[in-house]
DNA sequence: AGCACGCCGACT
DNA sequence: GTCGGCGTGCTC
């Protein structure tokens, strides 16, 4: 007779608590249930991941009820959320709450349930004649699927290349075998045109989950799928957790987007929860994208993945020819414009012509460097080659790694000139000068501020196709998905802000936008054109990306991380220390790391590589009148690094008036 | 997390 | 005298 359950709860603090179940409750209890239970002085629900006939505790305390009639997580879905609070250091509990929907967390068993509004009627399609290179990806995959083989497959495709039609069809297979497929995308690129293709071909079958669905919405489909009435989930991020059984085929497509991270509690990277899943499952991952994270491509090169490619495009369009422009002759014409001379020509010449022209800039103006606009010198860290950033508080240049400080140059170390400065700019900046030089235009701004508004987003893009407006100015979110005819022109108004955010992975980034932007002009049947904005035309990633040339790219890019220890040669934990007074927090990330390194120090016997930064102060070193400090964890296996890491946790005091939070592998 | 307990300073 | 500030401990 099982008398316990083992119950963990939504709370940061490790469990599982053992609980009795009263005589009437006992042939109720079931593992993945919920429950009421008394926790302390509060009633909270908890979630049951264990029963037994026996506890070591002299006294427990009585579950008041369960809340469900069926259980609500099955065994595979335990194992994940247990997995996960290993892996990212959250209780398991916490993890649990990330996967059920939200109303569920509340202990409600009944959500009134609303039909998802843009369900419109859907023209079938069937299978298109696949490609050679389409054909050879597809028949490995469904190798694996008829033999029950967990494989990881790296689609690396350009833009254009079909790669949708290899999802279509595999998730076809999976579906004629009775298996279920999940398909990831990011949040941004879950429109209704890309929704569209995936209901057509399978109909019913198919489930949406996304982040403006309201709880009624969610509840509905989230039942649709628990009760087998949809086989196929498309979704962003947490569709990862969709409640399918037995799941064949798990696509996680722009694999390299890091919307996959999330960034609170529990902060789980969706790419690596779906390879873990479809494990548990023995299903086969497909990772897609244009421009594939360091990571992957690292994995497909050492044979962990199988990399399957498609580099011909299916119409056989060529790539739009882009355009480099060096701002620093630009600056030699005496009157400084944020545009060139070339750029406000092709803009003039395609407002002429009746075409629309796309405006693109990466935003994050108040990191600020320091750049030389005569030779285009870029301060960068002297250990970490990261880009410094200037602080006002204390008039230095600091590194965000390491905490190198230098107080800033008058004059550039490079080429000895004074034109060194402060820079940064946004794209408020870009739609005033552009609307100076154009008066009659139409011109819109598309970012996180004009698209706060539910369905703002869909108006623009709207309006843009209909010829409304001319000129589209915005941040990353146009430069995905969108596939408008009339885009003769695509103007990257600075490629450098989105290269020196003093992050490791900038470059990569840069690249993919870039890539990504190019791929924008010319779907239609005009010729596009790219025109990139910098200061640094010979540097790899955007010499590359005006090239489309991931290859060269990835063999530059993959040096450089070998030789400063960074992923995929190894993981990084952050640890970041917060708190209100300025002094107590530095102090206290101070005393952290010192514990850290001598945890290390004493185990090094072993001898594994464990290499410990900081503390630094964090990209932003005060929010929400918080201080806040990093230390940085790397190591070649993440498991050193956690376990050295839950060591000094265990060990360490509880320091007064700054809280931890942890990180592994923060994008 | 969030609640109770406990120990110190400012006030009717 | 006691109200309330927040540092500390604990949750089956």
């Amino acid at each position: 007779m099982k008398r316990f359950a083992k119950v963990v709860v939504g709370l940061p603090v490790e469990g599982p608590f053992d609980y009795s179940i009263p005589d009437e409750l006992v042939d109720f209890a079931a593992i993945g249930k919920r429950v009421w239970v008394p926790f302390k002085t509060r009633e909270l629900v908890g979630y049951i991941v264990g029963l037994s006939d026996k506890t070591v505790l002299k006294q427990t305390r009585p579950i008041h009820s369960i809340i469900d009639e069926e259980p609500i997580l099955d065994k595979e879905l335990l194992e994940l959320t247990k997995w996960i609070s290993q892996y990212y250091f959250c209780s398991w509990g916490e993890a649990i709450q990330a996967v059920i929907p939200g109303g569920l967390k509340k202990g409600k068993s009944n959500i009134k349930q609303r039909k998802p509004s843009a369900i419109g009627q859907f023209k079938p399609t069937r299978d298109l004649k696949p490609t050679v290179q389409q054909d050879r990806a597809l028949r490995a995959i469904c190798n694996d699927l008829n033999t029950n083989t967990h494989h990881v497959y790296l689609l690396h495709g350009i833009t254009g290349s079909g790669k949708t039609e290899v999802y279509l069809q595999a998730i076809g297979s999976a579906l004629a075998q009775g298996r279920s497929s999940i398909v990831l995308v990011p949040e941004i690129s879950l429109t209704p045109q890309a929704v569209e293709r995936f209901k057509s071909r399978f109909q019913e079958e198919v489930a949406i989950l996304h982040s403006r669905l309201t709880a009624g919405e969610r509840f509905t489909e989230w039942k649709k799928i628990k009760e087998q009435k949809a086989r196929i989930v498309v979704g962003a991020r947490s569709a990862i957790f969709a409640p399918l059984k037995n799941i064949g085929l798990i696509v996680v497509d722009e694999e390299h987007e890091n919307t996959y991270k999330q960034q609170d509690i529990p902060r789980y990277h969706a790419r690596d929860v779906a390879i873990y899943r479809a494990k548990l499952s023995k299903a086969v991952v497909i990772l897609g994208s244009a421009t594939p994270s360091l990571e992957s491509y690292y994995k497909a090169e050492k044979n962990i993945y199988k990399l399957a490619r498609l580099t011909e495009r299916i119409k056989e369009k060529d790539l739009p020819k882009v355009e480099i422009i060096d701002m620093k002759n630009e600056y030699n014409l005496k009157k400084f414009s944020i545009f060139s001379k070339i750029l406000e020509e092709n803009v003039r010449d395609i407002l002429e012509r009746g075409l629309q022209a796309i405006l693109f800039l990466n935003r994050r103006g108040f990191s600020t460097y320091m750049h030389c606009k005569k030779c285009g010198f870029v301060l960068k860290c002297k250990n970490c080659s990261t880009t410094l950033t200037y602080h006002f508080c204390d008039k230095k240049l600091i590194c965000h790694w390491c905490n190198y400080k230098i107080a800033p140059p008058h004059m550039c170390p490079e080429c000895k000139s004074a034109h060194i400065n402060y820079f940064g700019m946004g794209t408020e900046k870009v739609e005033s000068e552009m609307h100076r030089l154009f008066l009659d235009t139409k011109i819109e701004r598309m970012d996180t501020d004009t698209t706060r508004k539910r369905g703002s987003h869909e108006k623009i893009l709207k309006d843009f196709q209909k010829g409304k407006i001319q000129l589209l100015i915005g941040t990353q979110m146009i430069a995905k998905g969108l596939d408008y005819p009339k885009v003769a022109l695509v103007g990257v108004v600075s490629a450098d802000t989105a290269l020196h955010i003093p992050d490791f992975r900038s470059d990569e980034r840069t690249f993919s936008l870039l890539t990504q932007v190019a791929g924008r002009a010319g779907r239609g049947h005009v010729q596009g054109k790219v025109i990139v904005q910098t200061y640094t035309p010979k540097h790899y990633c955007i010499a590359a990306a005006s090239r489309h040339d991931y290859a060269e790219f990835y063999k530059k890019e993959i040096l450089q991380r070998k030789s400063l220890k960074l992923p995929p040669f190894t993981h990084i934990i952050c640890i970041t220390v917060k708190g209100r007074n300025h002094d107590k927090t530095s102090k206290e990330a101070s005393n952290f790391a010192s514990l850290l390194r001598s945890v290390v120090a004493k185990a090094k016997s072993i001898n594994k590589k464990i290499h410990i930064t900081g503390p630094a102060p964090a990209i932003i070193p005060r929010l929400k009148m918080h201080y806040r400090w990093n230390v940085f964890i790397r190591a070649k296996d993440v498991k050193d690094a956690r376990f050295y890491l839950k060591q000094t946790l265990k060990q360490c005091p509880r320091y007064s008036g700054v809280r931890l939070t942890i990180d592994v592998d923060p994008t």
